[in-house]
DNA sequence: TATGAATGAGACTTCATTCAT
DNA sequence: AATGAATGAAGTCTCATTCAT
């Protein structure tokens, strides 16, 4: 990706069909590195390796690629969450913890972990897109995490507490996460995000265990 | 504040000393609305009710604007916060809870909220800032709840646990919250702020009890 | 000239009638390094010794401004050049030195060298002033030395010639050495002035001269 | 040049080749006319016939053409005159009247002619620039005539005398000229420029002329 | 008389968008 | 399909000018 697109006389020759998901690409990783409005179009060009005007071939506006994002990119990982979490068999603490640490491989450590930052700064600048991402991927997300939570509790495996606040102690931490390290973090100490992570995991299974003490013996 | 530039024949009211602050709050409530970039002059003069050129008046730049109300609306609330942490007396647990809830009543919910996700927003247009706002920010913000901690630890009241670590956990709802309550939250289903603190809490001094179980029993 | 203008409490008690005269010399020396446009009126208040509303208490406007400078500055410097050539007596050769070195001294050394440049530069922008200038300062100037050159031919003492000419070929040098002093020169190898008008004027008082070496025989 | 940007349907005709001279032309225009702070980018522009932000397509700021203006438009006028003069045949005398007269041509008589106003005003304000001028200009061409000089003196044709302020008294009245028909000219009485030349160089060249003649005996 | 806070028109500059090629 | 020159609206910033004090 990013190169020149003057390399090569026949680079545009190419599968067309990878044009639009290249532009994509470049626009996820400008919008996330500087937000919407302070992204140029020409930043985004040149990191899909084409020029402006190809830009407006595919979308038809800033806007428009905006939403695309968002559409194209997002919310597909979404379904494939909900899908490997149906896939799972153990306890619900095991899939809790596995769920949590896919979410930071595919989100935290992807080209997606930006997309909290961006979609929380640009709300304001756009409320349908805004109304759209919080119901087909928050509450989406949330509700992957709800699931995994009510059959706990189902089981006996968790002590009963209430769904909707439970998930969003538990996710905080993780979204957080992804938005500090796509920002701050680099000007902050490092840390080492298992650590971090399970440290909440256990501060958070240990509150929804049944017996007194942790989650198992102790 | 807000009155049109023109309203009366009296254009102003020679109350300089006063401007400053209307500017930065303006501008403050004018970056967490939009963002940095898509904020324009015009928009923070009308809202402080002076005129454009006034505000160049007092702030070399928009960047300039952009600083001062980093470092003269921002920094001050850390150190308000730290010398309140100083005066407490009572249990560790306590005071974490009333800083909890304090660091939500003047943060979460006053003209600051919007400041997490402005830096996180903007760090990677602004980095130097980034980097003041972290160190004389973030970081301080932390040291003070590590203080809380390491005095539970060295009470007897908390088990012995990585400060560091602890601290990331207890602090990522909160600023998580703050983040989305200004800006998301509107387009998602209301929740209790109270609930949402306290099933947080709850849920951390469990897992920093000494006895097994909860501080129910002890 | 241009102390602060809070230096003392009473500075402003002194004459008043000097005020006038301290802002037209700032403005003078604004405009010939500046130029008209590239002026701010700031910066002349601030040579001045007053804030910049004081100078819209003496002159209308940075143009009303800049036609007092011509009118009070300038003109009456041409005026007590003519009654200094009026009170001579000696030889038309001598008196041309002597004009040519106190125009010089007069002009060439002081704060109206940078004259010519200021209002050449700025004729394409006020013409009424250029036309102004050249009838009021430039044609007079010439006049004067043009009564020298033909007092000279009156008593034989200069060969006849085009007055007209030969007094546009006697100061174009000289005006022109006052521009290059103010602007250029100062990034020019360094030469002495004296040399320099007393080369041109021995070129010229030789090719004045009545005996033969022209181009007479030869 | 010069037609409305707007002028047809078609608004621009891909002669990008073009565009960078046309500007050029149009900015000395501009700038020659009223002095570079005076001067508006939109007139730049609509004289060569594009809007303002062509003109940033191709230099970065109002400065930046500046620059280019000197540095594209002046400095090889410079180059070509020296080439003229390695050509030419003949007495000194005879080169030297050639020069100054093609001189006239090429210079005074062309888009050049306000040229020498234009640095000597703006001198102050970009010194730079200024030096750069003085440097690969104003000396140059000095030395152009110097070689002259020289090469009369070498073959018995001119007397000796010091070519450094011979030079200088020759060029000012040229470039002095120049200054002042691009400037107060237009408000003056009218004169013959050849005239004036003649006039010039008649006195120059007898003063140089190795014959008696001059002041009195030798 | 003098101030200086405030204004607002207008400058430079940027950049999303268009369109002939 | 792709280009990139060109546009023009809109933004930041400057500064001559005004006016209550």
């Amino acid at each position: 990706m990013a190169q020149s697109p003057k390399s090569g006389r026949q680079r545009w020759r190419r599968r067309k069909a990878a044009r639009p998901a290249e532009i994509l690409d470049a626009a996820l990783a400008s919008f996330v590195e500087r937000g919407f409005a302070a992204t140029r179009l020409d930043e985004v060009a040149r990191r899909a390796g084409v020029t402006k005007g190809t830009v407006y071939l595919y979308y038809r506006s800033k806007q428009a690629l905006f939403r695309a994002v968002v559409e194209e990119l997002v919310v597909p990982e979404v379904a494939r969450a909900e899908r490997e979490v149906r896939a799972f068999h153990g306890t619900s603490a095991d899939l809790l913890r596995k769920l949590v640490h896919d979410w930071w491989r595919t989100v935290g450590l992807s080209r997606l972990r930006g997309i909290p930052k961006l979609m929380t700064a640009e709300s304001g600048n756009f409320p349908d897109l805004a109304r759209y991402f919080v119901t087909h991927v928050a509450q989406r997300a949330r509700r992957v995490f709800a699931g995994v939570l009510r059959r706990g509790m189902r089981d006996g495996e968790f002590r009963r507490c209430n769904v909707e606040y439970a998930v969003r102690v538990l996710v905080a931490p993780l979204v957080f996460a992804a938005i500090w390290e796509g920002s701050l973090a680099k000007f902050d100490k490092p840390y080492r995000m298992q650590r971090y992570l399970d440290t909440h995991l256990d501060m958070f299974l240990n509150g929804l265990s049944v017996v007194p003490g942790k989650d198992g013996r102790r």
